[in-house]
DNA sequence: TTGTAAGCGTTATCAA
DNA sequence: TTGATAACGCTTACAA
């Protein structure tokens, strides 16, 4: 490996000239500069970005906690989180949580090992991890993405008005008995996705005489299982008021898995029963029929996210003693509550084919 | 941040003896060994691995160059690799190469920077990147991933015979005139599975009167935009043995974009036309019709890629004397052609709805 | 305009 | 069984 000192050797001056030149950090005679650069050039020479953290006590790295890559909504957010990190610089390590909180704190220990600038973080379980907080309070600098987690800075959609949206819509069409496939119970999507939806069931005019609830993980499985299990149940053989006219899912993945269910079961989407997915991926433009759904922004997301998470990072907000300046802010009596920046984009309904009136009953 | 001079200090001893605690690479006695642990607790320190990966010279990180995370093919490909990477101690590095030389370039040379010990290379474009061999020549272990190169170690599966079990079962079932929506032209995986499918046809007992080639991207665009094309052209218009009755495309995004298509030209699946994709992603068996693909054992591919990179950073294959130690079984007379392992993992063709024998003859 | 040297947090070599 | 100390490759005072 060619280091600096033999640039510095082959340009015949001192490694702080080198290191200056690539730098810009003082001037330097234009003889020498192109001298140091030739040489760099004729060694191929690269610097050693690990010796550069070492003493810029910072690694330009982003650690990106996701937790199902399979999934393409995660996957188109991860590559336009990594992208956006790249273009400012940043190179970002991946890990791949898959819902579980040991592997999490694993990989947050890790991280920090890693010297990362700081942190994107998708949660995929209820409770904001323990090492999550830790790291939160050790100074790394984190942001949340697609969740809202109330204490800590977080980018992600307004689920609420999403589910709303999809509420006005079903009412508006007449639909008063729905079944909701959520994701894991208690998750913030879920529960303000479903908030969204019983008001804006109650805004289209109806209030839903029965609004059954599953809730599972965000997976294609899951949908597809739950649509079995209620049928099983005897939920789609129910007349009048009791048989759902329309399948709620919280996200596109479920939407799908329970399409499949539903056409097994021959029920037809949206003749005998309306389906909504929510997210917008690719997919659900292609597929028959095509889903009705709420599109998030995602490339809006991702760098949102990367933007506020190096704002955060290059304001130096981060700092290790940020106790010790909240400390001074205090002293100065000029303490604010700090302020926890939530970044709420706008989402979009997207009405397509798997939506319509409910069946006449029989 | 607290350092190993922090827990030495605290718990009484050396640095080097905290150091050999931690590495567990010379005898301690008991008693500091616990007032050691016990410091390092109380502290909550961390090894710092931008220093240790200095002194050590190595990162023990790898580059995973990948070319579109939207599509779920790579996701889970890349999330298996990330898993497997993680179980034997490796941070993984992302990079979005987006099919863009300039890019993997950009990439290629920030992984050398941070001193990864090896890459996962996912090629998108056809020609192995000058950057790519440049760092290989530079010595850093590669290995090649779904695609296969011939000068370089690679992990992918059997595309000719996928291409092959396709074609039999078209053949058999009739078809005589197909339509080939290829990714990007010259690419092995394209060119592999088409020739494969030409064998498959052969063998299925009808040389094809008529096989149509489009190439373009590995996406649903593609594949949706090429049947509009091809429709405008009149090539579902014709009748008799020049009017495709399958579809036979490159992958599966590919398919689900095509299938949309067909869909919108009235032309139904499979009763008009088969469709088969290639790949095996969580929808293909989701959709409707469900989707006639080619299953890849992804996990497989992805821990054996891992594997294989590792097996070669590990075994020290990759290091910088490498040109030294040739040249020095050179002179041994025990010089053998370099061995480029190339696993091939095989594939199972799964059966679904979408193809069926085509129409009557109008 | 340039060079010298200290130091970043480790590991590893040598002594004790 | 332990401790000094010299690297590792770089940046950055401080000097010249």
């Amino acid at each position: 490996m060619t280091t600096i000192k033999d640039v510095a050797r082959a340009a015949g001056v001192s490694v702080s000239t080198v290191s200056h030149v690539l730098s810009g950090r003082r001037p330097i005679s234009e003889p020498t500069r192109l001298r140091v650069l030739e040489a760099i050039e004729r060694l191929g020479y690269r610097p050693n970005r690990l010796a550069q953290g070492l003493v810029s006590k910072s690694s330009r790295s982003l650690g990106l906690l996701v937790p199902d890559l399979a999934n393409p909504f995660f996957g188109s957010m991860a590559e336009a989180m990594e992208i956006a990190a790249h273009d400012r610089g940043y190179s970002v390590i991946l890990c791949n949580t898959n819902l579980d909180p040991k592997r999490e704190a694993d990989y947050l220990s890790m991280l920090l090992s890693r010297q990362v600038d700081g942190l994107l973080y998708f949660p995929g379980t209820r409770v904001p991890n323990r090492a999550l907080l830790e790291a939160v309070a050790a100074g790394v600098p984190v942001v949340v993405v697609d969740e809202r987690i109330d204490n800590l800075p977080g980018v992600f959609v307004d689920n609420f008005d999403g589910g709303r949206q999809l509420g006005r819509l079903l009412a508006q069409l007449g639909h008063r008995s729905l079944l909701f496939i959520g994701g894991p119970e208690g998750l913030p999507t879920v529960t303000d996705r479903l908030n969204g939806l019983r008001a804006g069931l109650a805004e289209g005019g109806s209030a839903p005489t029965n609004l059954l609830l599953r809730f599972g993980e965000y997976r294609a499985s899951h949908g597809y299982e739950t649509i079995h299990v209620c049928a099983r149940e005897g939920v789609f053989a129910a007349v009048g008021d009791e048989r759902p006219t329309a399948v709620v899912a919280a996200n596109d993945m479920i939407a799908l898995g329970a399409l499949r269910a539903l056409r097994e079961l021959q029920l037809q989407v949206p003749r005998d029963c309306s389906l909504t997915g929510f997210d917008g991926v690719e997919f659900t433009a292609m597929i028959t029929p095509s889903l009705t759904t709420v599109q998030q922004p995602s490339t809006r997301v991702a760098t949102a996210a990367v933007e506020l998470l190096l704002q955060r990072i290059e304001s130096g907000e981060n700092h290790r003693d940020r106790a010790a300046q909240r400390q001074q802010a205090h002293d100065d009596q000029a303490e604010v509550a700090p302020v926890i920046p939530h970044v709420v984009l706008p989402v979009t309904l997207v009405v397509r084919e798997s939506v319509a009136p409910p069946p006449p009953q029989r």
